[in-house]
Order: structure tokens, then C-alpha cells, then sequence
DNA sequence: CTTGACCTTCCAGTGACGGGAATCCTTATG
DNA sequence: CATAAGGATTCCCGTCACTGGAAGGTCAAG
């Protein structure tokens, strides 16, 4: 019973704003034992569990990802290959938003360049997004 | 009044769903005149601007950008200068996110590589979340 | 006894819409 | 003339993953 931690510390320990661990109990990604005042009680499996969260989520995995992630590590019999289906499916969403995000910045820095940005009304930007095609 | 148009009409020549062009006018973007029976009627004007304001959006400027946009659109004396800042500005916070994404990417296959994905439980990628650092 | 640092719950807001209900307007058909 | 279809309207809730803030309970120190 010593063993366990207020909020406050176990969000020392995670990196993660209590208010993020109390919305993660509030999802049911975890569940804190609670102390005799009411107040949450972590147990270092728990910190254990959270900072895996922590850390999938900077990795950029989406909540449910985080939970089926979460029960594979629990589960001692899992299969590795569900595992990596998981990251496997999130790497091809990171690879979309890149490839988006690279189309995006070809065309804007297209315009960019193209614009003379000085006190003249004129410019290719605006023309751009109004549908005016740019000659080449 | 004849060369007013409907939102479905609306919505066909700019490609923007009528949902997506009646928050517009919720969010003062746009402001369609209404016709007697007070269905909004869309002017040529008005669906050039839906026209500007969905090339924007897919461009990935935030609508208070498009807001922006839009004003110096259709301010005659603005400056370019102003324009291109903007543009600046979102090309910076493209460049972020795709910086943001690599390293993901970078982290996560370097995970996925490491990983079997065969039914044994051990694995690299679940090891690396729970912070386990992985030999080089 | 009070102050201040914690902790609790609950409610509201973010960005940019999307889904769906309940209702109204117009036109075509039986 | 009744009605059905196909648009249009407003309004409210849900999304995702939190974040901010209010109102109040708990605890150790001075």
C-alpha cells in the first residue's frame, strides 16, 4: 500500500498532466486503486502502464490503438505478428499525413516563390487560390 | 436575382459539401442573400469565394487563416507582402508536422523491423513502449 | 485557526465539420 | 385536391484527445 503514488507524482513520473491520467481512467485505460480520502493511488505497474501510454501516443498511436497495444502487452501469450500489424497499419497513416503534407508544401512553396511580397497588390498567391493557373 | 444560385448548386461548383458551406455562414466566412421562401441563394461572387476558401482549406490553412485570406483577397490596395506572411507562416507549420512525422516514422519502422510478427509473444516494438531501450 | 498545496468532480470549449431529427417549400402525379 | 418525393431549413449531439476552470474536500505546517 506504501508503494503507491498521488496523481501529482505519478504525472512526475510519466511526463503525462494529471489531467491526462484522469481522462485516461475516465476511458478506461486504467484504473487506479483509490485511497481512504477518495484520492487515486498508483502502483508502479500502473506508472509502468501509463508511461507506456505516454510513450505510444508520442509515437503518434491514436487512443484505440493505445488500448489494443495495451492489452497485447498485458496478455503474455499474444503474437508478436498483432503486434506489428498495429504499428504496421499506423505506419502506413504516418505515411499518408507525409505524403499530404508534402504535396501541400510543393504547391504553397511554389506560390510562395512566384510572390514578391512587397507593398504591390499583386500576387500569385491569391491568383493561385482563386483558380488562376500559374504558367510554368 | 436570376443568377442566384441554390446550396446544392453551390455545393457542385466548388466541390464543398452544403453542410460544410452552411458553417461557413455560421462562422461569418461567407454571407448568401436569402430568397423569399429563405433559402440561401448563392451569387457568382459568393461561390468564387467557396471556390477560394476550399482550395485554401486544401492547402491546409486553418480557417482563421482563410479568414485572413479572404480579406486581403478582396482588399484591391493590400500588400503582398501581407499574403506571402501568411503563406509563410503555414509552410513553417507544414514543415513541424512533416518534421514531427519523420521522426515518428524513423522510430516506429525502425521497431517494426525489429520485430518477427510471428505468433511468439516476445517483441520489440511492445518492448520499446515500455522503454526498453533496443541494442544497435 | 488559517493558509496553501494538494486532491476531487463536473461542465464547457477546442477545430472543422458530420449525422440525423423535425419541419417547411416546391413540384409532379394520381 | 391529396400526396409523395426531393430539396431546403434549423437545431442539437458527436467526433478526438484533451485543456481550462469553478466549486469544494483533505491535509500538514505555522
Amino acid at each position: 500500500m506504501n508503494d503507491h503514488v498521488s496523481i501529482a507524482a505519478a504525472a512526475r513520473h510519466t511526463g503525462l498532466p494529471a489531467k491526462t491520467i484522469r481522462y485516461y481512467e475516465d476511458i478506461g485505460l486504467i484504473e487506479p486503486a483509490r485511497a481512504k480520502n477518495g484520492y487515486r493511488a498508483f502502483s508502479r505497474t500502473h506508472v509502468h502502464k501509463l508511461r507506456f501510454l505516454a510513450r505510444a501516443r508520442d509515437l503518434g498511436f491514436s487512443i484505440g490503438a493505445c488500448r489494443n497495444l495495451l492489452a497485447l502487452w498485458e496478455d503474455d501469450s499474444r503474437a508478436s505478428a498483432d503486434v506489428r500489424a498495429i504499428a504496421q497499419d499506423h505506419l502506413s497513416g504516418i505515411d499518408a499525413k507525409i505524403a499530404d503534407l508534402q504535396a501541400m508544401r510543393a504547391t504553397l512553396s511554389h506560390l510562395i516563390v512566384a510572390c514578391a511580397g512587397d507593398d504591390r497588390p499583386d500576387c500569385p498567391i491569391l491568383k493561385g487560390l482563386s483558380g488562376e493557373t500559374q504558367g510554368v
